[in-house]
DNA sequence: AAACTGTACGACCGATCGGTTTGTTTGTCG
DNA sequence: CGACAAACAAACCGATCGGTCGTACAGTTT
């Protein structure tokens, strides 16, 4: 096992440089970002960015990926601890609002900003967001039709209405939360799904009544 | 009459200013929308904007309150042509989707963009979003009311719930209309607010099948 | 005609942008 | 020890940022 301490102390200062942009970035914007004041707030200078990333679009990239880890960590992996099913959909709803409640990120939703960011903007980064968004859906979508092969779902169910339901609510749920009295925001949201899943599931045990 | 030259000229340079900067603000965002960008496209000189807006805030703020023009002529005066009740409500999402689909705006919806963009940071801007925001919230739960009133929502339903989810399916419908191919964005957004209405609804023949 | 006002321009300002160049420190090797 | 490389830093680059200034012209008022 060989630690080379040059790369180790690289792979160190990649990391605090990503996770600071992840949140500077629901701040600023992954573009509106400036590289001076990333450095700046990070106590390294601007020219030590680009020893690890060509550009400020690598390092955009970068920063997307890193969101990406963090997501998984704090909001997909609390929820697969939940038994497969109907559970595990509203598992993962809960855990994703007490993540924008928990203001892990000051804007609230790293992707949500970034995505109506880039809406419009053609590019790698783009693409890149576009990808994430598609696969975050078919995971939803992958859930729900686990809930339905575990007969916790009525068998009519479409996945892919139910997938685009939940995600809009999560959605509607960040932004009101940065911009409104939260209680105008995930009670309301709790609601939505819940009122879906107990709709559609025909065991009225495994969902809590509000 | 008194129709002074001078105030008319500066009158129409203001709302093509502002159109323009309506439209851009969708791409490059309210804030990353810079002057110079758009003195040129608009093929006026820089300072030539100074004359107008005293500074950039000033005309962020202005260009807010062109998009929520926009915003009523376009969207919410023709879904005021149904008759009041459900079918005025329906008529409102649809009329808001249509809006997307048209691409009046290239970023698709010009508060989306800017409400997330300035969902963290403190200022004039994020205060009139924020207030735009629940009137408009209002709005929609006054259509609701006023269905319940016409009997044609059943008294027990909760406005506040049925906006929250009218909102979050119009708003998760433009994000996904940009990113991903826009079947999986109207048809979904469609079919969740068409299902929560009709749930609603005593009387069938008000809303549409699908 | 003179006085005045609103609109618009070109030139310019200091600050900051993303990016480059040059050089130094830190740690791994033969 | 010396050769080498990865991880930084300081200084600097042209371009662009938001904003100011003095000026010119068009149109209104007296």
């Amino acid at each position: 096992m060989t630690t080379d301490g040059r790369l180790a102390r690289g792979a160190r200062t990649r990391t605090a440089v990503l996770d600071t942009a992840v949140a500077l970035a629901t701040e600023a914007g992954l573009d509106g970002l400036s590289l001076g004041q990333l450095a700046e707030t990070l106590g390294v200078s601007k020219s030590g960015l680009f020893a690890h990333w060509r550009s400020k679009e690598e390092l955009q990239l970068a920063t997307i990926e890193r969101a990406r880890e963090q997501w998984a960590e704090q909001v997909v992996a609390p929820a697969m601890r939940a038994p497969r099913g109907v559970r595990r959909l509203w598992a993962l709803h809960v855990s994703r609002l007490d993540f924008y409640a928990a203001a892990v990120l000051p804007g609230g939703c790293f992707f949500a900003n970034a995505e109506f960011e880039y809406n419009a903007r053609p590019g790698p980064v783009h693409d890149r967001l576009a990808e994430l968004l598609a696969e975050w859906i078919a995971f939803v979508e992958r859930l729900g039709t686990e809930a339905i092969t575990a007969g916790e779902l009525a068998a009519e169910v479409d996945v892919r209405q139910l997938a685009y339901e939940f995600e809009a609510v999560g959605l509607s749920a960040v932004m009101r939360s940065r911009l409104l009295p939260s209680e105008s925001a995930y009670p309301f949201a709790r609601r939505a799904v819940l009122d879906r899943l107990r709709a559609a599931c025909p065991d009225p045990t495994l969902l809590p009544e509000d």
